[in-house]
DNA sequence: CGGAATCCCCCACGATACTG
DNA sequence: CAGTATCGTGGGGGATTCCG
């Protein structure tokens, strides 16, 4: 962090890169941040697949949040809907390149939190452990 | 939510490690997910600061959320909370390692958000353009 | 200065039912 | 099969007031 304070500049003030990347941040933490954006987002990185195994294999997940994610992802680029006019109808889901580019993304993540789950848990039940006496 | 089960009929029938990866990145993602916790999180990680001094640096932030936000993440470890008992008080919040390497590792998301920036506001519009009519 | 307590609102999400 | 439509709720968050 903390590229040294350029002494020359105190009018342009705010302009300031990092505040720049939390929005930045933000925004892609929203896009992933609703409840079953990242279940669907896996099923569908791994190839095409239908609304039914989805909510099969998104457990939990209701039709109509199913639906609304769907639709949300798709508006974004990350799914295709593909629709099969045959009887009964078949549509199918799939991750967009830009999709799988997200997942992986998402593995530094991933790494961090496994090396400090346990250091979090032992935080959290200190702390509850000071706040309830 | 769990899925896996716990031992007892483990036919190595789901045992999923992408799954697991799933679980593990929604833990992530609920913990920075807050209105404010991006923000919090970048000015504490330049060096120690107070709370009035966040007040004014995270704009719109209410001193209720500020407080509840702080505190959050002060049980989960990501920030130290010092209180020099002087009139008047003054508390001091700094982020810890573990935050700052958080920090760190959304620098692939970033880069991301980046990178498709421009492609998700087209694939909007296009969406938009065709389910307005 | 750095909070805690209270009240209120909105919307993401859930449950249920109907349909091309 | 793959969706809509409708209603209801919880809790995340805002505004305001009080306190050591």
């Amino acid at each position: 962090m903390s590229q040294g304070n350029i002494a020359v500049t105190d009018e342009a003030t705010d302009f300031d890169p990092a505040k720049l990347a939390v929005c930045t941040v933000m925004e892609v933490v929203n896009r992933i941040s609703g409840k079953w954006v990242i279940g669907i987002l896996l099923e569908a990185t791994r190839g095409p697949v239908r609304f039914t195994e989805l909510e099969r294999s998104v457990q939990g997940i209701s039709r109509r949040m199913l639906t609304l994610t769907l639709r949300n992802l798709e508006r974004d680029g990350l799914l295709t809907r593909t629709v099969y006019p045959t009887v009964p109808p078949r549509v199918e889901y799939e991750a967009t390149e830009m999709a799988r580019e997200l997942y992986d993304s998402l593995s530094g993540l991933v790494d961090w939190a496994e090396r400090h789950r346990e250091a979090i848990a032992v935080s959290r039940q200190g702390y509850d452990g000071r706040t309830a006496c």
